[in-house]
DNA sequence: CGCAGACTTGAAAATACTCAATAAATGTGG
DNA sequence: CCACATTTATTGAGTATTTTCAAGTCTGCG
C-alpha cells in the first residue's frame, strides 16, 4: 500500500521509485495521536515534522481575543508545517480532529534531502504550490462569499480532497464536522453555521447521516448552487508541459 | 544591484552565486508594464512566467457575481504563479497597480532548472512556503477580525514587506492604494474602508500625505493596537538549524 | 474652467452576531 | 439497559456590524 503522501506528490508529476524510498526512509517512527491531542503548538519551538497517513487534523490560529481561525484542515497526505524547519516557533497549532496515524519524520536528513535531491524538493514544491491554491480558494470563500455559499464551498472541496486521498467520492464525508468547526473555518458563529446548514438541509442539497456525518446528495447540484469551479484542485501537470520538459507522463 | 528575487530567496538561506546566476539566466526580457494591465488573466492559458523587479502588483480573483477579492499584493521579488506552470488555465488574474518592470522567464528552462538543481528548487520552495505564510495571516485577517483591526494589519504587513524588499521603512507606502483596492484585499465595501480609515486618521494612528499615499504613524503604536505580532514575517532560517545540517549561516 | 475619478457622508436595509433557553445526541457508571 | 452528566445542536429575539444606495465633495488634469 502506497503512503498517501506519495500518491498526493505523483498526482503532481513524476516521482521516480528511489526518490519516494528515501523520502520514507526518513520516517523516524509512525505514531498514533488521539482527537484533541495537537502536533505542534502556535508559539512553541516546533520539534518535528511529520505528515498525515490517516485521520483528519486542522491547523488553526488562536488570536488574543480568544477567537480562533481554522487556515486549513488536513486530510490523509497533508504535511504538518514545512515553515516550522526554517522557522524558530509554530506560528499556529495543528490538532487531531479524529484518531491519526501520522508519520514523524527526521528533520535534519529530511532537510539534508531536501537540499540536496531536485526531484524530492521540486515535487515537494509543487505540493506546496497546490497547497497555496487550497488557502486562495479559501480567501475568496471568505472574503467575498455569503455563509451559504462559503458553506457549500467548503462542503465540496472537502469531498474533493477527500477522494484525492483515496477516500470515498460519493459526496459523504468521513468525519463528524462540528458546528464550532465549521464556524471557524470559514469565519462565521455556530449559531449561524446552524441556521445556514439547515437552509441547505431544507434545499434537499445536503444530508446528516449517522453519527452526524455530513453528506453532499447531489455534488453537481450543489456545485452549480455554490459557482464552484469543478477545474479547481485537478493539478495533474497537463501532458504538453510534460513533453515541452522532455518526459514522459507520470 | 543586486534582483529583489535573489534577495528574495537569500532571505530565507544560503544560495551560491552559480546559483543565482543560472536563475537570472533564465531571463528571457525585462519589461515595461503600465499600471491596469495584466500579466495573466484568470481562464486565459498562462503564457510565460515572470518576476517582478520594481512596481506592485495585485494577484485576484473575479466572481460569477461581479465581485472581486485580491488574494496578495506582490512587491518586487514576488514571482508571477509558479502554479501556472503546472496547470493549463490561471485561476487568477495579475494586474499592474504601478508602472512595473518584470523579468520575464523562459518557462522550459526554468522547468529544467527546477527539476535538476535543488539548490533552486530548495530555495524557491522556502520562498513559497513563506508565502503561503502571508496568506495564512490574511485568512485569518479576513476571518476573524474587525474592519479596524484587518486594515490596520494590512498596512502593518504591506510597511514590513516593502522594507523587506529595499523600499522604505519608516511607515510610508509607495503606492496610492485606493479604497477599492483595500477593499477587495479585506473582503469589505470601499465605503466601509473610507470610514475604518477615517477612524485611524481620527486615531492618529495613520495619515494621507501627497498623492493619497498612506503613511504609519508610528508603526509600534498601531502594532499594539491591531494585535500584530511583529515576529511574523522575520523568516531567516535561524543559525542553529543552519547548524544542524553542518552548513554555515547564509 | 470643467470634467472624471476617487473619496466622504448619511440613512435605510441586510447579514451575521450575541445571548439565552431548549432539545437532541453522546458517553458513563450503576 | 437505564439514568445522569456532558457535549453539541437548534431556535427565537434583539443587537451590532457592514452593506447598499444615493447625494455631495474634493482633486488632479487637460
Amino acid at each position: 500500500m502506497t503512503s498517501p503522501l506519495i500518491m498526493r506528490l505523483r498526482h503532481h508529476g513524476k516521482l521516480s521509485d528511489e526518490a519516494a524510498d528515501a523520502l520514507l526512509g526518513c520516517r523516524a517512527r509512525n505514531r498514533l495521536v488521539e482527537p484533541g491531542q495537537s502536533l505542534m503548538q502556535q508559539g512553541q519551538p516546533v520539534k518535528s515534522l511529520f505528515w498525515i497517513e490517516s485521520g483528519w487534523a486542522m491547523r488553526h490560529r488562536s488570536l488574543a481575543c480568544g477567537r480562533r481561525q481554522i487556515l486549513n484542515l488536513l486530510l490523509p497526505g497533508d504535511t504538518g508545517d514545512l515553515q516550522g524547519l526554517v522557522d524558530t516557533r509554530a506560528d499556529h497549532s495543528v490538532t487531531a480532529m479524529t484518531q491519526l496515524m501520522v508519520s514523524e519524520v527526521d528533520a535534519p536528513r529530511f532537510l539534508e534531502l531536501i537540499e540536496g535531491n531536485a526531484e524530492i524538493s521540486s515535487a515537494l514544491l509543487w505540493s506546496v504550490v497546490q497547497e497555496e491554491g487550497i488557502l486562495r480558494e479559501h480567501i475568496v470563500r471568505i472574503g467575498r462569499r455569503s455563509a451559504r455559499i462559503r458553506l457549500a464551498h467548503l462542503l465540496l472541496e472537502l469531498v474533493r480532497r477527500q477522494a484525492l486521498g483515496g477516500g470515498p467520492s460519493d459526496g459523504r464525508l468521513e468525519t463528524n464536522l462540528t458546528r464550532d468547526v465549521l464556524a471557524d473555518c470559514l469565519g462565521l458563529t455556530p449559531v449561524h453555521i446552524s441556521r445556514t446548514l439547515s437552509e441547505l438541509r431544507r434545499a434537499g442539497l445536503v444530508r446528516i447521516e449517522e453519527r452526524g456525518r455530513l453528506r453532499v446528495i447531489d455534488i453537481g447540484e450543489l456545485a452549480r448552487h455554490a459557482d464552484y469551479d469543478t477545474r479547481y484542485l485537478h493539478l495533474q501537470r497537463p501532458a504538453h508541459i510534460l513533453d515541452q520538459r522532455g518526459r514522459g507522463a507520470a
